[in-house]
DNA sequence: CCGAATCCCGGGGGATACTG
DNA sequence: CAGTATCCCCCGGGATTCGG
């Protein structure tokens, strides 16, 4: 059951389940945020068989750049999804892995991908119907 | 298990649990795009309960502006997650509902917004540790 | 090998005003 | 009530270059 609640001061409140969704503060937000991210899901998905190197995972997403790699990197680091471990190599070598947290969404994720090869075939044909339409 | 392989001329394909996924018709991708804008998954929920009319969603997300919430339906009916009903009423009044692909959507939207609230205080601290060692 | 720094562009998305 | 139509801004993200 949702519902669209007034707390104090113009602090807006969505419950859904019955779950209180701030506006300014929503954990759903940030979860999006980084799940919306052009690379993020597909780099959890990268290291679902365990720990790679930044040269392993460039060449198992060969369309992403350097650039984008390391901040999507720094950017799963920073909201604890995976670790980062430099090993004073030479030259030196950096592995990332995911965390428990990481592992946990990485099943969401997963069950994310399934949906979508199941459901693929009719968004695409609600798409093409729609443009039809559009005369 | 994950792999990149190398199919017809550069057609380039990710296996992720023995599912094929080009990179460039990735039904992940269709899917990320919707879940990750910024107002779509909100506007699946605030649909949850049955189908509400436009000026109802407005007062349920009232910091949505008018230009994004016709936007963000319009992508979502393209997609055939919701159906757009008109009642040629005075005034007109146009009614939106959850198709049954929405509706299948909305149980995966509903699990990611359990394990986000599940997991909000691991993310938000594990932000505030690795902002503190940025010296 | 693993990045940081810089430059730059397109488009997602806000604010506002107008219509049937 | 349920939308279009403009204008404009910000920033995600690509390309390229330099450094330890």
């Amino acid at each position: 059951m949702n519902k669209m609640i007034d707390r104090a001061e113009g602090e807006r409140v969505i419950l859904i389940d019955g779950v209180a969704m701030s506006m300014n503060d929503c954990p759903v937000r940030d979860v999006l945020d980084s799940v919306g991210g052009k690379w993020t899901s597909l780099m959890i998905l990268g290291l679902a068989d365990g720990p790679r190197r930044f040269s392993q995972l460039r060449r198992f997403i060969p369309d992403i750049s350097q650039r984008m790699l390391t901040q999507t990197l720094r950017d799963l680091q920073r909201d604890g999804y995976i670790t980062r471990t430099v090993y004073p190599t030479q030259p030196p070598s950096v592995e990332y892995a995911l965390t428990p947290l990481g592992q946990s969404f990485l099943a969401l994720l997963r069950s994310l991908v399934h949906w979508s090869t199941e459901n693929h075939d009719a968004i695409r044909a609600a798409r093409a119907v729609y443009d039809a339409e559009q005369d």
